[in-house]
RNA sequence: GCCCGGGUGGUGGAAUGGCAGACACGGCCGCCUUAAAAGCGGCUGCCCAAAAGGCGUGCGGGUUCGAGACCCGCCCCGGGCACCA
């Protein structure tokens, strides 16, 4: 292409990047986009915006990696973009912040390897991200951005835990409250005599075991190869990391929890007041799993085995009983011999029971977690030699150990009710048990029946439905103190340290005792010391039987520390664990509402007016929430557990923090081997035929996401290079819905960038640079067309539909091509539509049409409904469902009219056969039957 | 195995139960040009030489005057969960 020969006003690459930069720093200078805060550092009240109704939109903020944005990340950022720009300019007060999820792992690692400190890492990629975000001229308030890195932001995010360590859950009124209280109620006695007898650390022991935030020693997900632990949430489900892909294994090591099973009610019941998409609700409702039902307890001799049941109603058929091969009773019960009329199939060929248990045991450890799940369906076990008493009706039952039932899973033992449970009928039926059926069961029904029906064979139950025979056993149990209502969960605790450098400090010390106390929050933060030793200590990945040992120890002149906490300057000793990667995004919605507040998190007026309810029952939180679906359960379900928290002490007045959840799809790439299997650039490659080439050489294609080892990353950078910004932003709006996930495909980019240089043609004359626009009114017809299309763009994008009002402004655009002359009345609007899009080329067309300043708080164009009205209405004529002719009418023509004028236009088609029916579907279509 | 999504031209995708394929990429043709690129205009679901016509939204049934959309039964792809008592 000669340079020289295009025309010197086209709107090309070049242009569009000196128009870019300059409206970037026009933004920046003027804080166009800075958002008022209704009081504070923040607050504007001459803002064109100050007071006006509110609009929190907020994407889920990245981890500023080294390797940089590919066009697949800010997708969601885009939309976000266009989405506030467009109500902005519709009214609102608009906060779309950004900021940085900056500790973790990778720059930790690159640490280890490199030597250089992960802060310097961080700070360089955050600033090498902010550049690419600045680029796309994304209409951020940079006033409010931070890292999580930054200690004035984990200043809080330290102070937050120490809020969560003060706290306690109160059962009786299913909230958090703060610590004193609780130790008030012990001072008082009216928790129990006890109190009074106890020394003070003995006192200290008692609260330490109700707080939010507690350290247990409990078995934990040991990952030697990454040399920390995990919370079960990073622990995939074949027992590895979900990070580097290491072993896991569960050891019982000391560690710090927060007590997020307290909040399992509450974490499901309100994700009814949540505009999230259904499969995120239910991914949260499954993995917090709550299940209703019964602890039973079956009298064993001395001993007592209590199950959970969610079938209490059963009872009477449970045949058997099974522990998990782990159940503490197991060696307690295990006799010394067979009973006489034990089963060959139950002892497994043993001599004695021990024996028995100790091969079964053996052989169930043996297996690995896959092998153990793929062979789900072929249920193992062997007999303890031991016989329970069914509770209700005082029969005998078998007591046998199998892995099909869980340690960690409510009791770690169950009934067994072959009948109609499924897994337990195919124990029954591998083991000759006996099947009791306790609901009356369809006719040739074969196996476990789980459906409902009428109760029988179960005594004071029989003739109930299956719902109220569990409440009557429930009571039963309860008045006889045979067991009682109960309610178990999957979620288990969170756990919340971890053995690594880069991450939040805790504000906690150790006494004399060993046991923790809380920094004053004047002592806040406690900043992540200096080191050149980063790593913790990692070990062979596959031996389990290792201890953590974290960086922060080996800095003994930090670890110990004089401090005067009250009585005098004492020597204590720092926790050393870190916080999870989690922490820090845990609550980044509330601090980007008040960001530089030095007394508070966040001031509850600011917190009011962009997160608090708006009506009764109103659960509050940020308006939209935008980000992948991989964070459906992890990020999201411990943001919502803490902002509860914050909301029981009063810190805020939302009860959720995310009100409206988007996921937004990603952009995927095709990826090109070569016949060894190694990746070749994908930009290289070309397709004859249907077939794939790089250079003389056949190729296969595969696809996925972009990544730098897949050689088929393009960037942003590129992209602003080879078209500009603007074009970017229209190709990855238009090229789809914003939640389906779809290929990258560059060459189609010229599309956007020729819908753009129309639309910059209509405007500036490419020869000479002038301005063509006329004063002229529009044709009525191109009147019509244009308020169309201004509903139709207001409708789509208020619904984030904004490939389809692209469209309609192509449509627009296209209308106005051929027409002789360019009216202000149509160009005016259509640039003010297309400013959320490409909100460089607009806001230089607006100046060009003779406006100052930014077009950013302009309004929005609104539709005049008299020109929606058609002139006149096309109906087509079907006959027996075929389109056979059309009439056009004016829209007011009686329905009868319309009917005769159809009947006129198929004449022929119908050959003076009578029509049976003639369906009218007014201003759409005439259906005729014969 | 269970629970969610989703299958529409060569490609990305449009379509409150009412003209399937908007808009765009690619392809073909034309204008402009010494030529090419860019730009502009036209054509582009499939079958048939064309017209007329017929067939078309994963497959098979159904409801309806009318189904891509609703119902029933399958197939395929993507995601989540996976012995949770």
């Amino acid at each position: 292409m000669s340079e020289t020969e295009t025309p010197p006003f086209r709107y090309t690459a070049a242009m569009a990047g000196e128009i870019e930069l300059r409206w970037q720093d026009f933004w920046a200078a003027n804080g166009t986009f800075h958002a008022p805060n209704p009081t504070g550092e923040l607050a504007d009240p001459d803002h064109p915006r100050a007071g006006a109704p509110k609009l929190h939109v907020q994407d889920m903020f990245p981890y500023p990696s080294g390797a940089g944005l590919h066009v697949g990340h800010p997708l969601g950022y885009i939309g976000t973009d266009c989405y506030t720009r467009f109500q902005r300019m519709a009214g609102y007060n608009v906060l779309h912040p950004m900021g940085f999820d900056a500790f973790g792992l990778p720059a930790e690692q690159y640490a280890v390897q490199t030597g250089t400190h992960p802060a310097v890492t961080t700070a360089a990629n955050v600033e090498r991200y902010r550049q690419q975000l600045r680029r796309l001229g994304l209409a951020y308030d940079d006033r409010r951005s931070f890292s999580t890195t930054d200690p004035e932001y984990y200043r809080w995010t330290q102070w937050i835990f120490l809020q969560v360590f003060n706290s306690w859950f109160d059962p009786a009124e299913n909230k958090a409250k703060p610590i004193k209280d609780l130790i008030a109620a012990y001072e008082s006695g009216e928790r129990g005599p006890e109190w009074a007898g106890l020394s003070a650390t003995e006192r200290r022991k008692v609260i330490d075991g109700h707080r939010l935030a507690y350290m247990s020693e409990a078995p934990v997900n040991w990952c030697p190869g990454l040399g920390t632990v995990l919370s079960n949430e990073e622990v995939t489900p074949d027992g590895r990391s979900e990070r580097g892909n290491f072993p896991v294994f569960k050891r019982n090591l000391k560690q710090w929890m927060m007590r997020i099973t307290a909040y399992g009610d509450r974490l499901i019941e309100d994700l009814d007041t949540l505009d999230w998409p259904d499969p995120v609700k239910l991914m949260q409702r499954n993995w917090i799993g709550r299940s209703k039902g019964a602890h039973v307890d079956f009298a064993l001799g001395d001993h007592k085995i209590t199950v959970f049941t969610t079938r209490p109603d059963t009872l009477f058929g449970a045949t058997y009983m099974v522990l998990a091969p782990e159940h503490e009773l197991v060696d307690t019960i295990v006799p010394g011999n067979w009973p006489a009329n034990s089963k060959e199939v139950w002892t497994g060929g043993h001599a004695t029971p021990a024996e028995a248990v100790v091969a079964y045991r053996a052989a169930a450890a043996a297996k690995t977690e896959e092998e153990r799940t793929a062979d789900a369906k072929v249920k193992t076990g062997v007999f303890t030699g031991a016989y329970a008493t069914n509770p209700v009706n005082g029969e005998l039952v078998p007591v046998f150990i199998a892995d099909y039932v869980l340690a960690g899973y409510g009791t770690g033992a169950i009934m067994a009710v072959p009948a109609h449970d499924e897994r337990d009928y195919e124990f029954a039926t591998a083991f000759a048990l006996p099947v009791v059926r306790t609901i009356e069961t369809p006719e040739g029904f074969e196996g476990a029946y789980t459906g409902d029906g009428v109760v029988i064979n179960s005594g004071f139950l029989d003739g109930k439905n299956k719902d109220d025979a569990k409440a009557a056993m429930i009571e039963w149990l309860e008045s006889s103190r045979k067991g009682q209502g109960a309610t178990t969960y999957r979620l288990r605790d969170w756990l919340f340290s971890r053995q690594r450098y880069w991450g939040e400090p805790f504000p906690i010390v150790y006494d004399e005792t060993g046991l923790p106390i809380a920094l004053p929050d004047s002592m806040l933060p406690v900043v992540l010391p200096d080191t050149d030793d980063f790593s913790p200590r990692t070990f062979d990945p596959e031996d389990g039987d290792t201890e953590p040992e974290t960086p922060l120890s080996r800095k003994k002149d930090w670890v110990q520390v004089e401090l005067d906490l009250g009585d005098g300057p004492k020597t204590y000793t720092r926790e050393t664990n870190t916080m999870p990667q989690w922490a820090g995004s845990c609550w980044y919605e509330l601090r980007y509402l008040d960001p530089h507040n030095e007394s508070a998190m966040v001031d509850p007026a600011n917190e009011a007016y962009w997160m608090g309810p708006r009506a009764e029952g109103d659960c509050g939180g940020v308006d939209l929430y935008v980000g992948g679906v991989e964070h459906a359960v992890l990020h999201l379900l411990y943001s919502r557990f803490w902002h509860k928290v914050l909301f029981d002490l009063g810190h805020v007045s939302s009860f959720e923090p995310f009100k409206k959840l988007f996921n937004q799809g990603m952009i995927q790439a095709y990826a090109y081997q070569d016949d060894r299997g190694f990746y070749v650039p994908a930009e290289e490659v070309v397709e004859r035929d249907g077939k794939y080439f790089h250079g003389d050489q056949a190729v296969t294609r595969s696809y996925g996401k972009m990544g730098k080892s897949l050689k088929n990353v393009v960037t942003p950078d590129e992209m602003c290079e080879l078209y500009g910004a603007d074009t970017f932003r229209v190709y990855e709006m238009a090229m789809g819905p914003l939640d389906v996930s779809r290929p990258w495909e560059t060459r189609a980019v010229v599309g956007s960038q020729r819908f753009l240089q129309r639309t910059w043609r209509l405007v500036v004359d490419e020869e000479t640079g002038a301005v063509r626009v006329t004063d002229e009114p529009l044709d009525p017809k191109t009147r019509k067309v244009l308020h169309k299309v201004i509903a139709g763009v207001r409708e789509d994008i208020a619904e984030l539909r904004f490939n389809t009002a692209i469209a309609k402004l192509i449509e627009l655009t296209n209308t106005l091509t051929p027409l002789p002359s360019v009216s202000r009345e149509a160009i005016e609007p259509l640039v003010l539509m297309m400013s959320p899009f490409a909100p460089h080329m607009a806001e230089e067309l607006w100046g060009k049409l003779g406006h100052r300043g930014s077009l950013a708080y302009a309004d929005f164009p609104v539709a005049d409904p008299a020109q929606l009205v058609a002139d006149a209405i096309t109906y087509p004529v079907q006959v027996n469902g075929k389109v056979r002719g059309r009439v056009e009418v004016s829209p007011d023509t009686p329905e009868a009219d319309v009917r005769s004028a159809a009947l006129a236009a198929v004449e022929e088609i119908l050959a003076g056969k009578e029509p049976k029916k003639v369906i009218v579907v007014k201003g759409r279509l005439v259906s005729v039957v014969v």
